[in-house]
DNA sequence: TCTTCGATTTACT
DNA sequence: GTAAATCGAAGAG
């Protein structure tokens, strides 16, 4: 039998640490969101790293902006951006203020409120589907740009918290290049995931959209 | 100001 | 397998 998951919640110094330290970390941890409709819990299964402004890949790449502002703010808050026109991706901020770094969620498994998350998702066909991909990720737990710079640590009224949970052992961590990254962003292995486990969405090569005529 | 295209998902051939 | 959906950020002019 397994232990039972860890509930203590994870302080900022966790996520005061270089970003590629901190991704791997946080697989197997356990997302809590509240919101109105009830709580919703999330073991984390597949993460990507991204390195400040020096990362071409990275949002922050082109330095501070409105929308990426909290990517440069203290460590252990929610970066959410919108994207395609119409889905959102949530982020966690790490590594010491004014690196820039983020780790985008990019799956997981429902381990809780998976009631509200099936309603959230209509067009999921199973519940391995509910967080399978960042943007499913994000329609599951109701996440927009509204909780963008939510406090992950201390902060008693934030929707957001995380906790320890069961950290996956070092052997189980798979890597390998970030999902639909383009250019010289596709180098580096700075995508995890939890090997075999059902809910890590499929990698996809990054395609350049074709121009509209 | 105008044009392009994205850390994606979904539906359809 | 491919394309559409849909809007805002960012680069070009």
């Amino acid at each position: 039998m397994d232990a039972a998951p860890d509930r203590t919640p994870l302080t900022r110094d966790f996520f005061d640490r270089p970003v590629l330290e901190v991704a791997p970390d946080l697989l197997g941890r356990v997302l809590v969101r509240d919101s109105d409709d009830g709580p919703i819990e999330l073991r984390l299964t597949e993460v990507e790293a991204y390195a400040g402004e020096a990362d071409p890949g990275s949002h922050a790449y082109r330095g501070k902006t409105p929308r990426n502002a909290v990517m440069f703010g203290p460590p252990g808050h929610v970066y959410v951006y919108f994207t395609y026109g119409m889905w959102h991706c949530m982020n966690l901020v790490c590594g010491p203020e004014g690196m820039a770094g983020a780790v985008l969620l990019r799956a997981g498994e429902i381990t809780e409120g998976a009631e509200l998350a099936r309603k959230r998702r209509l067009s999921a066909r199973n519940d391995k589907e509910l967080a399978k991909g960042p943007a499913r990720l994000a329609t599951a737990l109701d996440v927009d740009r509204s909780l963008d710079g939510a406090d992950l640590c201390g902060d008693p009224n934030s929707p957001f918290r995380i906790l320890t949970g069961t950290p996956v052992e070092a052997k189980q961590v798979s890597e390998g290049p970030r999902t639909g990254v383009g250019g010289e962003g596709s180098v580096h292995p700075w995508r995890f995931w939890t090997a075999n486990d059902p809910t890590v969405s499929p990698y996809r090569a990054h395609v350049p959209r074709r121009r509209r005529t």
